[in-house]
RNA sequence: GGCGGUGUAGCUCAGUUGGUCAGAGCAUGCGGCUCAUAUCCGCAGAGUCCGGGGUUCAAAUCCCUGCACCGCCA
């Protein structure tokens, strides 16, 4: 404890490949380490925080004679999409370093002189299957009935020298070194597989490329005629970010490096950079964080005019700190999970809105009935539940203290949301609103609101790093007016530290909540589809004077399939108090469920004429699938079936 | 073909070292409250923890095997 003001940490991205745009996969990884940094600040510790943008290599020069500039003006473009998109996603790295930099160019060189003259870079001739067209070497398997798959053509048999790297002398050193620091690499699962690969003897890396095949790249320092391979030269951007060898950044700053990556590049960060730190005479890096992917469920993505929304956009639709609190919460750091519309809409609603946006809408709006806005004293010594919940707040600031520097996020979050729920218990429990109507429980009052308002400051800086504009938004609202990074724990984070008399704002809510329906009908095309969550047969909710809906084409109003019918069973569902399992010959019988039970005996509506939406989805109510919906109309307790001026016959449409 | 991973309630998934681990959230049903963003609180549901075999006093958790899906490398 002593010692964690003084705790560095220095966090990292991989650079990105700038041969494609920002996706979903580097947003991750990039907030990942951002509410990493932000964290650490939070906890009063030294951070620094890189990313950036890997620029050299033979894709790159493709992609940039693909769009017809040259490399440079290409990479120029694509870095800034990167450096661009970040604050949009409120990241805020200390630094954005790209391998076209001069300095790193030069440090870069600096290593790899340093290593050749220390004997572990050789020259060495090799053969291999190389394609013209293509300029590069092909291995057997990647050819196609023994041809280039871009050029049908055969590749010729070609002599090329190039310069290794001894990375295999440093095999069972980096074997013992995994062995011995069970943590370098983690999750465990990839910390097996790094030693999986290890099992099998390590090869030289080849570390150059003749400048007639690739000129876009760091030239070796020892021989012009080659340039850098791409690894090489990448890696060594975790440390020519901190102006390596004497840089102050870099006294500071290594070797107390987290790198974040995703698993795709765990060999290279696993097995090449720990060597090549080796061979360069550096301490390794504190821990390699891997983590896995996000599978695109492209069909449960809305469309909006048109075109399939990107994830990132989602960001912007609905919120930067909504996006941030779904990728972080729904993913366990290490595995893959699923990336939807739906279930970002669900986290929403249901954590931000329910959860975290009504606490603290219902707190303020107490407050400020109570107490003129003002934030009240501990007026009478707080009881034993109001002690509980102050407990279970720094329980939750403990967990998340735990969790988050072993890259536990969703259990952090989770930690933070039990506090949340006791939060709302406890207003449920005490029922501020009945002390309210005693004058003489005024001081009890008092505390109870007092609580309150701690737990939401509480959570105000315990979500910080995850979502800095809602622990702003809040803490302002509370009167605390400070950037979240500018928050520290110790102070910020302490229990009663509000200060009273100071003036709280209701507001609006901080995360509205999104009508599933609505944003289907709003996102909606002209062929829409009929809003999924709509209960089949159940009776809709009757308010007195039901608002104007907006007006639909008379194309709409076509697609619904509305049928004549007839009852011919009719049974209670075990254990429902409303439903109805129904019977309908429509032209064909179908099941049907209504939640009319408590207005119809079952035996009444045999035979009774009726009227359905045929066409709707199929849907389970209590395990039983319905295909269809009856129309009634709630008129006080009442519920009336709509039915026929006479018999028609089943199955007539309705028009 | 080799290596690795995954397979747990309708859905999405948690489950440290084997013994209150059969769980959470969502969805669903029922009930309660009214301060609040139709929000909040309580209660309920039985899922052969993929199948089969084994180790053990004890396995979702270890071993073997089969099936399904997914990666990486040949």
């Amino acid at each position: 404890m002593e010692q964690s003001n003084s705790q560095k940490i220095f966090t990292t991205t991989p650079i990105y490949y700038v041969n494609a745009e920002p996706h979903i996969g580097h947003a991750y990884t990039t907030i990942v380490a951002d509410v990493f940094s932000r964290f650490h600040k939070l906890m009063g510790h030294e951070t620094y925080f890189l990313t950036g943008t890997d620029e050299h290599g033979d894709k790159i020069v493709q992609a940039a004679e693909k769009a017809g500039v040259d490399p440079k003006t290409y990479v120029d473009r694509i870095s800034g999409l990167f450096r661009e998109a970040w604050p949009k996603l409120n990241v805020k790295n200390d630094y954005f370093i790209r391998t076209t930099d001069p300095d790193h160019i030069r440090v870069v060189q600096y290593i790899l002189q340093k290593v050749h003259d220390a004997g572990e870079i050789y020259f060495s001739t090799y053969k291999g299957l190389y394609c013209v067209g293509c300029e590069r070497f092909y291995m057997e398997r990647e050819l196609v009935d023994g041809k280039c798959p871009d050029h049908d053509a055969a590749p010729i048999e070609r002599e090329e020298s190039n310069y290794f790297f001894r990375m295999s002398k440093y095999q069972d050193w980096l074997i013992e070194y995994i062995m011995q620091n069970p943590d370098f690499i983690r999750p465990e699962r990839y910390r097996n597989e790094v030693l999986a690969f290890l099992r099998e003897p390590l090869e030289d890396l080849c570390i150059s490329r003749p400048k007639e095949r690739l000129s876009w790249g760091v030239p070796l320092p020892f021989d012009d005629r080659y340039v850098t391979y791409v690894w090489f030269d990448a890696l060594i951007n975790y440390v020519s970010a901190l102006g390596y060898p004497d840089g102050e950044l870099f006294r500071k700053f290594w070797p107390v490096a987290q790198h974040i990556v995703a698993k795709d590049i765990l060999k290279p960060h696993g097995i090449y950079w720990p060597t090549i730190i080796k061979a360069a005479g550096l301490e390794p890096y504190q821990h390699l964080n891997v983590h896995g992917y996000w599978k695109i469920n492209e069909g449960k993505m809305s469309k909006s005019r048109g075109t399939v929304v990107r994830p990132l956009d989602l960001a912007s639709v609905y919120g930067v700190d909504a996006f941030r609190y779904f990728l972080l919460r729904e993913m366990v750091f290490g595995l893959d999970s699923n990336f939807s519309e739906d279930a970002l809409v669900q986290r929403l609603n249901a954590d931000l809105a329910n959860d975290l946006g009504n606490l603290f809408s219902r707190t303020l709006a107490m407050t400020d009935k109570y107490f003129g806005g003002k934030i009240p004293p501990f007026g009478a010594e707080p009881d034993p539940v109001d002690a509980e919940l102050a407990r279970q707040a720094e329980e939750a600031a403990q967990r998340v203290a735990e969790e988050v520097p072993e890259f536990g996020f969703h259990k952090a979050l989770m930690a933070i949301w039990e506090m949340l729920n006791h939060a709302n218990k406890y207003v449920d429990q005490v029922g501020p609103w009945s002390l309210a109507k005693d004058p003489a429980s005024f001081p009890r009052l008092q505390t109870v609101i007092r609580t309150l308002l701690e737990v939401n400051k509480m959570a105000a800086v315990l979500v910080a790093p995850f979502m800095p504009e809602t622990s702003e938004k809040m803490l302002a609202r509370l009167g605390i007016q400070k950037d979240a990074t500018q928050l520290r724990m110790a102070d910020d984070g302490k229990w009663g530290s509000l200060a009273e008399g100071t003036e709280v704002r209701k507001g609006e809510a901080l995360f509205p909540r999104i009508d599933v329906n609505k944003k289907e009908e709003a996102a909606a095309k002209p062929k829409a589809a009929p809003a999924k969550t709509e209960k089949a047969g159940a009776a809709p909710p009757s308010p007195a004077e039901a608002p104007p809906l907006e007006p639909i084409s008379f194309e709409t109003f076509k697609k619904v399939d509305l049928r004549a019918g007839v009852v011919k069973q009719a049974e209670r569902i075990p254990k429902s108090k409303k439903l109805l399992r129904l019977i309908v010959d429509i032209g064909e019988e179908r099941q049907i469920v209504a939640g009319i039970a408590e207005s119809h005996a079952p035996e009444d509506l045999i035979g009774k004429q009726i009227i359905v939406v045929a066409n709707l989805e199929p849907a389970k109510l209590m395990g039983v699938e319905s295909r269809g919906m009856v129309l009634a109309v709630r008129d006080g307790d009442g519920l009336q079936l709509l039915t026929t001026e006479k018999p028609v016959t089943p199955g007539r449409r309705a028009s």
